[in-house]
DNA sequence: ACCGCTCTTGACCGCCCGGTCAAGGAACGT
DNA sequence: ACGTTCCTTGACCGGGCGGTCAAGAGCGGT
């Protein structure tokens, strides 16, 4: 769109952001209709086009932010830590903490997969989260603290048990997001075979 | 719908099952139209409300026939072994062998878990699935042959490793199931404590 | 030949969807 | 005070949606 905003449109913007990231994460996308969304925070429906080309531009800017928001988390979580295996359990650590703090952009970004749409940007994020998770494991692999096997299989696998978990303990039952990265990375660490 | 059907009744309805089953998973439940798969199909409209009361009640039938069809498959390759750790392994390699084999079906699975309307058939489907692991896992503990860990963590994990693993090699690329299947019981065997 | 039930047709219905736009209000620099 | 840009309104549009139904075709039993 790229519109110049005044501090008062920055904010609206951000509003619908907000509500339409609650009311599809509780809906569903195409279930939510953009009246649903200017209704619900009572403004005409020209406002909603003001700040965005449609509703599809929206929610491809929903993803996008909170793909980069999720990363940089984790990023800033990791810097600095030598070993790679620590690495790979704050990384993990990280990623179910944020999806606990974020459980409606988790559950649009399991949508997001569903749909050719947005699938592909989905794909390009996921890319984004194994090819970190590898290096950790190729280091650690060369280090000799974990048994040679392929970096990128053991990557996906982490992400299948961390979001799995996460949906099932965090999502449906609302245990403590600590212990369910606790289950995270004790099966994952078994499984990479970092178990000494 | 409960309506007596001929043989010739049966197939058409056989018909609409598998060509919306294809479409849905191809361009998704909410874009594909009612009209679209009476289009695909060469009949008029009547004959999809002939057979459905709804689009909705098409797709819950699609889910519950998959979800039987799958847990048939697993219990039948499962009988007669003794060992649950093995059972545990045959279990979930026919699962991924299953889901190889009914790829559209898999992304229905996905799809159906992020939508309210048919996220509560899936729970129950998946209470089924770890609770058979469940119990396998239970008798593994107590007959020593694994640490003693909480076994729904330990199933909702290798349900998680399953699914990614399958969506990514199987779904994405298209590599060989058997190969799928290994990874996953590899990964998963060393995760649960198997193995040494 | 006829009946009765199963199955099919496709025009039609009311509704709501995503998206448009002319008009006007609010904020702000000058 | 004025002009300009930013923002908001809400009636409106064309079209597609899920779903209905009167009419009739196909077909097996008698």
């Amino acid at each position: 769109m790229a519109r110049r905003l005044t501090q008062r449109g920055k904010e609206r913007r951000a509003q619908l952001l907000a509500y339409a990231t609650q009311r599809f994460a509780a809906d569903g996308y195409h279930p939510t209709s953009v009246a649903d969304i200017v209704d619900g925070l009572g403004v005409g429906k020209g406002v909603f086009y003001w700040y965005f080309d449609s509703k599809e531009e929206l929610f491809t800017e929903i993803l996008r932010t909170a793909q980069n928001d999720m990363r940089r988390t984790q990023q800033r979580r990791i810097e600095g830590v030598d070993d790679p295996v620590e690495r790979l359990q704050l990384g993990i650590r990280a990623a179910v903490l944020w999806m606990a703090d974020h459980d409606d952009q988790r559950r649009l970004f399991e949508f997001a997969r569903t749909e050719g749409a947005f699938n592909g940007a989905m794909k390009a994020g996921q890319r984004v989260l194994v090819s970190d998770a590898v290096a950790h494991l190729k280091e650690a692999i060369v280090a000799g603290s974990i048994p040679d096997r392929d970096p990128e299989v053991l990557a996906h696998a982490i992400l299948g048990v961390a979001n799995h978990l996460t949906r099932v303990y965090i999502g449906s039952r609302k245990q403590d997001p600590e212990e369910v990265a606790d289950m995270v990375v004790t099966f994952c660490m078994e499984g990479i075979g970092a178990g000494r």
